[in-house]
DNA sequence: CTGAAAGCGCTAACAC
DNA sequence: GTGTTAGCGCTTTCAG
């Protein structure tokens, strides 16, 4: 470790390039047209180059009062979706100079380290990502924060923007695609978390299955896992009739509930259909590969980002009455693979598969 | 959005408890004991929560000269390992009053955004995980900050500390595993990534087979994914005599193993055995479910960050001559799973094939 | 075109 | 015990 001397200040590399503190300051904030000689510009340049001059984030932010920082919060990294949010958000926030910091909210019931008394972070706003408005309240001191929704619901929110995947629609894909094949019986493995995102799945699977005259869904909860899932599988297939077709709420859930329809001796799809949700490269892997629906992570973090910035930008938009509900939604789309199949017995289906 | 009024500073708690800005930043940081009065404190903490005071983290950082912030710096975010590792960092990180920002490097070619130019948070050390030592260098202006690195080379480090996980050992169970099951013919299918971990995994796997007396394998090169994977178990098991176990560098690798091999129209394990690595939920998900090793991968986050806070506190670790190679090495455990079985044709197989 | 100076909010050393 | 003060390193305004 080189721990020798001190990193060097502005103050230093005006010494060295022989111009006041200020010029440095100019220069290299990239508005000294005008200002600064371009001799002495080059000088300056030259100069931090030399030093290995980094500006202290620290002393700029507290001049500027803003950090070009932005939180993330998701409610777990576990999950290859909010890694994909976050490579979204990251590349806007780059182009814009800002950066993102990552925030997984310690789910279930333990007491929630409040980033803000230990992050060292000054933040400029907060994006959240399918968390309860409530849980949010501790990470917004005095609600002075801009808030940016993800995946919310956005009634319940103070949010200044909200960006929303069409979760909706993609229920109702994999409801369309399911009564095409057949199917009448379904159930639905559902995650046993408490969000918008997960009761806007319920609701519409069940409106669907109810509009097409289908008996309603026998819904079994299960926590986000593997063999969670296929133990909820396991029940939902108890009943009797026994369901066709289980929509689960996640890809995860998903590949849980393909082991449950196997280890009682039936098979995926040609006995029962599995849908999954998320399409995360899970999918592709458990075999057969998973009839899910492909949500834009990636543009969802971007899409949240630009909205932050939007706010942040128009200094206006805060405070103005009558302020439009800033709500964005993304289109997703129905991966059509190997896990579904005619219901048995439907006149859709052949002999087999 | 309430951008009502700014945010309420040390002096204006300090005005309303009338008291001296000096005496609120006394109180609040808890070394009041012998300086302030018991009334005043108390009557410093009631105006502090009655204006929702939150000290600025900047000005505190200009001040302290430290953030109590570290960096993360991981190769990619969409694997579960890494999500775990942060969780483990950042438990540790959080009973140390310490926040920790996620960078996750842009892998592939693409100039990786300066997360120092953007990240908006002064870091008061780096944990880099996984990474190639060269990579490192731009992340570490002028090497002034304290450094730690996880699963990477000990040797070819100017790392303060080096905590690893025992890829070797794993290695070698795989490989005792694999040989007690009657395999010779192993081929191995190898992350193509440059980094320790992946080689340690291929030298340490020809080694343990040349010990065996068996055939070097067949190593495929392939890019991190199912698909890839199986293109490059498919070539693997092209090879003549075919190789009875596929030895991958992770699990998503092994996942697409598996799909290689059935494509094939072989099973998995009587025809073909095959191992992954990480033990990330896939590995549980796919069937049969996979012999994998298990990393320890939260305990790995904490370790590392444990070792960062040890550097920063001990201000003559850095500087002391003859410094010692800190080096944690934590044990790995084999997971036998339903991917592996006896060779078949070996002594020990039965009816098998 | 250039330099000097103020001050962001906080902590710690130092007077009283 | 208590209050006053000097900066941390930076940006920006204001005189030269």
């Amino acid at each position: 470790m080189t721990t020798g001397r001190p990193r060097p200040t502005s103050r230093d590399v005006a010494r060295a390039a022989g111009v006041s503190q200020a010029a440095v300051s100019l220069v290299l904030g990239g508005k000294w047209h005008g200002r600064v000689s371009a001799a002495k510009a080059e000088a300056v340049r030259g100069a931090a180059r030399e030093l290995g001059y980094r500006p202290n984030l620290a002393a700029r932010s507290l001049r500027l009062g803003r950090t070009r920082t932005a939180l993330l919060v998701v409610p777990a990294l576990t999950n290859e979706f909010f890694a994909r949010l976050h490579a979204g958000a990251a590349r806007i926030a780059a182009e814009h100079g800002f950066g993102v910091v990552l925030y997984p909210s310690p789910e279930g019931t333990g007491p929630a380290p409040d980033p803000f008394g230990s992050a060292g972070a000054a933040l400029d706003g907060v994006i959240a990502s399918s968390m309860a408005s409530e849980a949010l309240a501790a990470l917004r001191p005095g609600g002075r924060l801009p808030l940016v929704m993800l995946d919310s619901d956005p009634e319940r929110t103070q949010a200044a923007a909200t960006v929303n995947l069409d979760i909706a629609d993609g229920t109702r894909q994999v409801a369309a695609h399911l009564l095409g094949l057949g199917h009448r019986r379904v159930a639905h493995i559902a995650a046993a978390v408490d969000s918008w995102t997960f009761e806007v799945r319920a609701g519409t699977l069940a409106g669907a299955l109810r509009a097409a005259g289908c008996p309603p869904p026998v819904t079994v909860p299960s926590a986000l896992g593997v063999a969670e899932g296929a133990r909820a599988a396991a029940e939902a297939l108890a009943a009797d009739p026994r369901p066709t077709a289980l929509v689960c709420d996640d890809d995860v859930l998903a590949a849980g509930a393909c082991k449950a329809v196997r280890r009682l001796g039936l098979r995926v799809p040609q006995d029962v259909s599995v849908t999954g949700f998320d399409d995360l490269a899970l999918a592709c892997a458990v075999e057969p590969e998973l009839t899910t629906v492909r949500l834009p992570a990636e543009e969802a973090g971007a899409a949240g980002m630009r909205a932050l910035l939007r706010v942040l930008d128009g200094p206006a938009a805060g405070t103005a009455g009558g302020r439009e509900a800033d709500v964005t939604t993304l289109p997703v789309e129905l991966a059509v693979r190997g896990s579904t199949a005619p219901a048995p017995g439907s006149p859709a289906a052949p002999g087999g598969r």
